[in-house]
DNA sequence: GCTATATTCAAACAGTCGTTTCAATCGAGC
DNA sequence: GCTCGATTGAAACGACTGTTTGAATATAGC
């Protein structure tokens, strides 16, 4: 057997929820896409709600271990890489998501903009806890990188930046998805540089090529 | 009486709409919370997807009238506006939205995101063509006051803002809603500008200029 | 008063939903 | 061979969905 009846569940229904959404896929559409049998669901998940979860989990890993290795690779390479390349290193891993030759990527980040759009509070709780740490990493990682920013206007800002990444990013079709995202780094790193006071022009190497 | 049963239905509706979602909220909730019969939707809106696109039409009717609005009166004071004021007529109106005394407005935000998210091609569609001509003003508007933008890039970065906006609107309880805007009409100004002349990729770009 | 029209109401319709049940099947360990 | 636990299967459960029906009621014009 090429796949377990566990992993072809979890595909169809990634594939599923990303399509319709969460609530008005029904068990019987999954199950029966996935050719197991409605009852394969309840008894390898426990239910409906915890296959959710399941489903959430084991892209979101993936993705934000991408986002900090990307951005741990930028620190390495230089003590205090540029805005646009801390900027990069969160937005591009999402865009690259979308750009695999299957697009399993692609679905997922159409769940992820549903997950943020639902009101669904155990949902909700699970997703914000597991982009905490990734959110506050890169918080530090662009505060350093712009020197003068007050933190309050700072953490303000990025959410204007995810609204911006996820919302692109459920909108378009994203045949063009690097260009997207050039574009979306240069607009966020001028639209942070444009609120701090104009003192700092210390050392920001301005790269406008995004690595990558 | 004070409201009608279509207003009660309404208003019922897009509170049940914000804190579920659309697809959740069945029509005995609704109408057990507008006091009113089971059969009284389907006789006054015809379907419980006409239903929806009423709640919405209800409020984008008068915040983007208001936008306009807003917009005429800078494109009368000053012959060309600086694009700090062409966005803020974009952006202001749908904070003062979230403004009121109650909160109505910050709910009909969150069913905005919601439906940005759905994938519901209808009601999708029936969005695009209310917003069409707002968009169509507000990109040719801020053309004007940004010279030498490249109107493919302008467009998609009018959807970044336009992102950003909702993400945080839907995302933030908005206590000093002003300030937010105002944070945001610069950030959006900035990184406005600080693409237009992005034409060369080769070439060292000068480091940006903001102005005020 | 009466008659139309507009609106409300309770009830039922035909489906779909997630979940449960219990027998049938499979796959090692012996 | 056999047994035993893990998995799958078909069917039914009760609850809920949007919609429709047809009678009851309110409201207007005359």
């Amino acid at each position: 057997m090429a796949q377990s009846t566990c992993d072809r569940i979890l595909d169809a229904a990634e594939r599923l929820f990303a399509e319709e959404g969460f609530h008005v896929t029904s068990l019987r559409q999954i199950t029966q896409a996935a050719e197991a049998n409605l009852a394969a669901v309840n008894y390898h998940f426990g239910s409906k709600q915890a296959l959710i979860l399941a489903v959430f989990r084991r892209r979101l890993d993936a993705l934000n271990q991408a986002r900090l290795e990307r951005l741990e690779t930028a620190l390495d390479a230089e003590q205090s890489p540029a805005l646009e390349v801390v900027l990069d290193a969160f937005v591009y891993p999402a865009m690259a998501f979308t750009q695999g030759s299957d697009d399993e990527g692609h679905r997922f980040m159409r769940i992820l903009m549903r997950a943020f759009a639902d009101q669904d509070d155990q949902l909700h709780r699970a997703l914000s806890a597991e982009y905490a740490h990734v959110m506050r990493r890169f918080a530090d990682a662009i505060a350093a990188a712009l020197p003068g920013a007050r933190p309050a206007q700072l953490r303000r800002q990025l959410d204007f930046i995810v609204g911006a990444l996820t919302y692109t990013m459920a909108e378009s079709h994203l045949k063009d998805a690097r260009s997207i995202a050039s574009d979306l780094v240069q607009f966020a790193a001028a639209g942070l540089r444009g609120t701090v006071d104009s003192r700092s022009h210390s050392g920001a190497t301005r790269t406008l090529e995004i690595a990558k």
